[in-house]
DNA sequence: CAGTTTTTGAGGTACGTAAATCAGAAAATC
DNA sequence: GATTTTCTGATTTACGTACCTCAAAAACTG
């Protein structure tokens, strides 16, 4: 049978209050007398029922969320997720909300954490843009103590807790990797597009694609980054361009979103020309393009994961919890056609 | 505020008891007034406290986990993982043990499964190897209500109530997917190395893998295929001789257990006659030789997910709740050398 | 309508922990 | 040794649900 409170107590010889007071780290008890608490804790294997501490102290964790309003598949998912997190919000005991800001927008989003701050919540995940009111405005909520971290897209350099995403640095790479191998031993240039370089997780992937096509894929020539500011027209127009002008495309990194545009002018290209396609995010339309034949691998993140996670470390944090690292981590999931979930 | 049982029955003008006998299902309510009640339950929103309600009920489960006991890495994995559970246990209610079995052998995991009925645990996991014996026993399991889970290796036709574990067809056909890939337009054989045809996962990753390497790479000769027993000095002994005997080889697929072997055989060739080599399972073994250059790519299946989920369906059927399919679906993930975790 | 059965209400106890109060004991201080 | 301060014990209430009992009310039987 699992020990309770009460078996500590009878076996340190102390009272329940002692023995709460000891748990909980609450002051008023002897150094002697709370070392032979926690003898008595550690020598029948006490562990606290999380699930009737939290019943007991009836707390309720806020959080809040803030995401860039717009509208690609992948910032959808993740709001889906966090919708999926409120409305599981009842048994978990957090009561989260969405705020919305405009997206590539530092002053904006700085503004936002700026009010949130003002409700003194426990914790706030935000989708980091860089800029320096960022950074002070997310000082400014760790010096109230309230628990913060990054959510896809980091903010080194900040006070944030934690990052809840991949290593852009690492997915960059792995693209590089596959379309490498993919191409077996040919020669040619490879497109890359890309949303914004003003945005973190894109320029990291864009530095470790390039840098694993230097090292290993020297025949592979990467052509200057195009970008399409997530654009799906956009980005079809400028695909199209580019395969026209360099007829020795063999492939093509999308690092951003956008997909449906690439994957329209991939399509229209005749099956045995068309070049290699490595994207990010298993979205509907990628996933289609995976089972066609138009793009060949994804490189994924898990918006679930990424938000449950967040959830998790800011409430631990919140607790002054430290962060199980391993637990954490996000993968980089890669989909071809057959694997995927 | 969260609303509670005490609300619905102040909403629904009836008594806790009468809420009470409607939320468990429980007799002695009229028509009406069960419809009233869950009138009130859906319109307040009403969600049962999980939590609350474990720790009112009290209730433990208890499991039992039939693991070989074979010592690749692979399984230490799953049993590591079991025994994390285990240490979790007091916190999630559960009680679990292992029960060990020689491997590949029928007759002793029946007799192993027989001997578990006898204590009417709440449900079983184990990892089949097919045979009468097993289905029969599997019959007698879910005879006495216990609920029965396949890890790893399924046993279909039988009437265990889940799988935990992969689709192995689209794991082969994952790895023919990647070797033909990778091999670029060159030509050349494919040489699969399994452990034992007489395991279900290991012959259906076969099948897979055939069926794409005929569809979408004629060019690839796959050898027939070599059984090594998962040992890994077999595993090297016979890897070295199919190499010599067939210079043209420019791929491997290693479809079951004894990477180590594997791994060794292929360090000895020079770099630039080495094989590709699509394995499974990142262990300590494939990892580093995944950061080496030795192997190209690993398919993994997450023992962690597949030990939780396995636990969470037993769970589930345990108080007989269905099983939620797209949270239990386990994973085929790809590892190269750069999106390691 | 009396008797029976079914339905409902009221209330309590329990689960394991948190948190509070208050009184008394022990230790430290002067 | 008296006083203050610091500890400790005993006890209670609460969290939200499950489950039990007993009695009363309502609905059916014949």
């Amino acid at each position: 049978m699992k020990p309770t409170v009460h078996d500590i107590a009878r076996s340190a010889g102390v009272s329940l209050a002692t023995v709460d007071r000891v748990l909980n780290g609450r002051p008023g008890v002897r150094h002697v007398t709370r070392e032979r608490v926690e003898q008595a804790i550690s020598s029948l294997g006490y562990v606290r029922d999380v699930a009737a501490a939290n019943l007991a102290k009836g707390r309720t964790y806020s959080f809040a969320f803030v995401l860039p309003n717009y509208d690609n598949s992948f910032m959808i998912g993740i709001r889906d997720e966090v919708e999926a997190a409120i409305s599981r919000s009842g048994a978990e005991r957090t009561q989260i909300r969405i705020v919305e800001v405009p997206p590539f927008d530092a002053p904006a989003l700085a503004d936002a954490l700026d009010r949130i701050a003002a409700d003194m919540p426990d914790g706030v995940a935000f989708v980091a843009v860089e800029g320096d009111e960022v950074h002070a405005a997310v000082g400014r909520l760790k010096e109230v103590g309230i628990a913060v971290a990054t959510l896809v897209s980091d903010l080194p350099g900040s006070e944030r807790d934690h990052f809840a995403g991949i290593d852009n640095h690492a997915a960059g790479r792995t693209a590089a990797n596959l379309l490498g191998r993919f191409a077996g031993g040919r020669e040619g240039r490879i497109a890359v597009l890309a949303g914004s370089m003003l945005v973190r997780d894109h320029r990291e992937r864009l530095e470790g694609f390039v840098a694993v096509m230097g090292e290993s894929f020297p025949r592979l020539a990467v052509l200057p980054v195009m970008e399409a500011r997530d654009d799906p027209s956009l980005a079809a127009d400028v695909v199209s361009a580019v395969l026209q002008r360099y007829p020795d495309i063999i492939g093509l990194y999308s690092l951003g979103a956008g997909n449906r545009g690439i994957v329209h002018a991939v399509r229209e290209i005749a099956p045995d020309a068309r070049p290699l396609v490595v994207a990010h995010e298993l979205t509907r339309t990628t996933r289609a393009a995976l089972a066609e034949g138009l793009i060949d691998a994804v490189l994924n993140q898990d918006a679930g994961h990424e938000v449950r996670s967040a959830i998790r470390v800011l409430k631990g944090k919140a607790d002054g919890l430290p962060v199980i690292a391993a637990q954490e981590r996000i993968r980089i999931d890669i989909f071809l056609k057959d694997n995927m979930p």
